[in-house]
DNA sequence: ATCAAATATTACCTACACGTAATAAATTTC
DNA sequence: GAAATTTATTACGTGTAGGTAATATTTGAT
């Protein structure tokens, strides 16, 4: 209907450091996220979690039974221990897990996994492993182990600037 | 440090979709998106500005200066109305931008870019195509257009799904 | 044992994603 | 040209990201 891509593209403006609009990464991640996350939401919203729920209860269904503190999560999530804490907040109120005082470090609490919790999880991930599928056939079946590997270095570096930017970062 | 992938994988579930915890999509996304935010926040918070309001600018700037609507930049971002309208409210308090009802269309708003605006839209590019560079230095040279193009390929998958997911989707 | 530092968590704040419903103006239909 | 439909936006609610500050417990040093 409007093709916008024109009035850029005559030159008014030096942006070629990601020239193409469609080749710049930072746009390219946030489609794919937010994409990846609406579909995923919507597909699971009859089971009363949401994706980051379900991130959680991955994490606590895949290791250890013994359970996690709130800081393994965050890390695990990449996430940070204000989020995972309302997070956990929230799943806890929704029946979907414990959380204990630790006893070897009586600051911490271990979160546990309610029968309730993984069942509703197993739900979830099977539609989660279909996603995936879904979405990973669109990429010609020899490339995807190549790609994933460039976008976990990518990833990282990404993690890396972030964490860079806490401190000296700036130079200038 | 943890192998985590030895809990799942004892055969219950056809899991080698995703198998190495590694080489998930869903996590790697997840990790590169949070961080290349987190990265591009913190570089700018001394400007006043979130990385979601720069992409505001970004669009308005690089394009019409005639302005867009909010429809417009609804889209340009792959957000949604609601997000976008608050975050112009907040950009315009902040004497970013200006909004005045179109005078084709009376029910749009056109919006547009303050000199003010302008200006720190464009200390905030140098800092992220300072970044871009940092982050995909990562990459091999060569890979690098490949790896958007395949990136593309699956953010696009990801909105399909996503679209799909609205309707008819689950025959089940 | 006591005081200081590191650590796990909570409380409070702003920004954003996204859903539903309401409002208002444009467009279509009759 | 009035009624019905579509469309741009706003209003309001919940969930999540992530920042600062406070609190409590563990650990380390004196």
């Amino acid at each position: 209907m409007d093709d916008l891509s024109s009035a850029l593209d005559h030159g008014a403006m030096p942006d070629e450091v990601d020239s193409p609009v469609k080749f710049r990464f930072p746009l390219l991640l946030r489609r794919a996220w937010y994409g990846l996350n609406q579909a995923f939401r919507r597909r699971i919203v009859h089971l009363g979690i949401t994706p980051d729920q379900y991130t959680v209860l991955r994490n606590l269904c895949e290791k250890h039974m013994d359970g996690l503190t709130q800081k393994d999560l965050t890390q695990r999530m990449s996430s940070d221990p204000n989020t995972v804490a309302s997070l956990l907040e929230r799943m806890e109120s929704a029946g979907l897990l414990t959380r204990k005082i630790d006893d070897q470090d009586r600051r911490a609490r271990r979160i546990m996994l309610s029968a309730d919790g993984k069942r509703r999880f197993h739900q979830a991930q099977a539609i989660a492993q279909e996603l995936q599928v879904e979405v990973l056939g669109a990429l010609k079946g020899g490339d995807c182990p190549r790609f994933m590997h460039e976008l976990g270095i990518l990833a990282d570096a990404c993690r890396e600037a972030a964490d860079r930017s806490l401190k000296g970062t700036k130079p200038s």
